[in-house]
DNA sequence: CCAAGAATGGAACGGCGTACCAGAGACGAC
DNA sequence: GTCGTCTCTGGTACGCCGTTCCATTCTTGG
């Protein structure tokens, strides 16, 4: 048994936290969660597993930062600017969907960031990301003259619902891509209307009936018709404040 | 090195693919998602990985079948009895919150169903478990009065808002009893509004300003409350028919 | 110049999901 | 009855995973 080889040369880069979980967050959205090994990551970061334990105490802390970097980056004002970089003068409406579409689009551009969302979010609710979006959300909510001790609660349904809808989208999205390279949206949910369609007619009359509908749905459209229903049982709770 | 040993006997107990995704069921519940290996699988059920791998293709599908029979068993009508035992002519909007409040108890039954639904729900869509959810919904939404173009979009929403606030709420139970086995629902929240309560005021005014709201909510209520928000909004859409 | 501490990365460990396959029971054909 | 065939079983082995351990190296302050 050769004693240990010596290492060839310090590196040239200094390790870091953040060099660490951006890799992490690359090999990600790269390969999907199992795509995520301590083996790939020392081999792309040229290094050994110590290096990174020496960082990072598990496995699950790295998915949490991951997952709390990119929605620290969502979330943030301007990061997309979809419905203006953040106006801060917009209609408090308006702001609750570009808060929602843009976690809505970080979903879709991080397929696996729901599922850590759904997981994570409140395995250790102290951490920095349930009060992110809750935040994100609460002004607004705040704004549209909602009687302070509702806020919790609407905040709360707000983000349920978001996590809920974005969660599902991706599970479409992912599945789209699984059914081969050039397959895309359409040809998925082609699938899986014609198999609702297959569906018992005794015990799945509503799924049949809205078969149809799903094959020709658009996700953002729906989502945001989701928020809207929300927005409008909020504002019909309250009396509406000048 | 010995020749194979032969086997005692023929199992007293054929095995059959339903015991064995009893048996999963029963060890996630026991013990969370990493509870289920294949090694004790193969202890509890007196067998071996061979014999489990005959009736079942891989760990994921083995995971699929239980959130299925779990589903299958809570949107069942009258499989809880909480508001009468599926009654045929109940209102619609308590068809609803009935059907949405057997969901989110089963996801406090059985904790490790919340992230297979947010995973798997649409994995593989063509499975059963979305359209037994969309179903158990979608009579209601009819029997509301909805037009028929807006059919899946209400569902939709309603499914996805169930499905993050149960996600949610699960993680919240968890993480309660991760903080020791006496620790209650109380000492959690209490832990998390103390958290909230520290961040910084700049960054955070609005979650500063629930936390206090965080700690002495009722899940159960608040479920409900966001119910009741797509229940006014979905209401509000559409001409009232009776 | 040297001791002390921070940081590194190679090797090894136990456990996981899974593939493989020899063999045991069930059962119809003759 | 006996045989061949098919269904089902469970033991063994493989490759990969997260994680631990620790000798070694670079950095820093006295």
């Amino acid at each position: 048994m050769a004693t240990r080889t010596r290492r060839s040369q310090r590196r040239t880069e200094a390790l870091s936290r953040e060099r660490i979980v951006k890799a992490a967050v690359e090999l990600l959205d790269a390969s999907g969660e199992s795509g995520l090994t301590f083996r790939v990551l020392t081999e792309r970061l040229e290094t050994g597993p110590g290096a990174i334990y020496w960082h990072v105490a598990n496995k699950d802390e790295l998915l949490a930062a991951a997952t709390d970097a990119v929605v620290a980056g969502a979330v943030a004002t301007g990061a997309t600017g979809i419905t203006g970089a953040g106006e801060p003068s917009q209609e408090p409406e308006d702001g609750i969907r570009d808060v929602a579409l843009r976690l809505f689009d970080a979903t879709e551009a991080h397929p696996w960031l729901a599922a850590q969302l759904a997981t994570q979010l409140s395995r250790n609710p102290g951490g920095t990301v349930a009060p992110r979006i809750l935040e994100g959300i609460g002004r607004h909510v705040r704004a549209l003259g909602v009687p302070q001790d509702g806020w919790f609660t609407t905040a709360s349904a707000l983000m349920h619902y978001i996590l809920g809808a974005a969660g599902q989208n991706v599970a479409n999205t992912e599945s789209a891509r699984a059914l081969g390279p050039e397959a895309d949206r359409g040809d998925f949910l082609g699938t899986v209307s014609a198999a609702w369609k297959r569906l018992d007619p005794d015990d799945y009359p509503f799924t049949r009936a809205v078969a149809e509908q799903a094959r020709t749905h658009d996700d953002r459209e729906q989502f945001l018709a989701g928020v809207d229903l929300l927005l409008t049982g909020i504002n019909a709770g309250h009396p509406r404040t000048a």
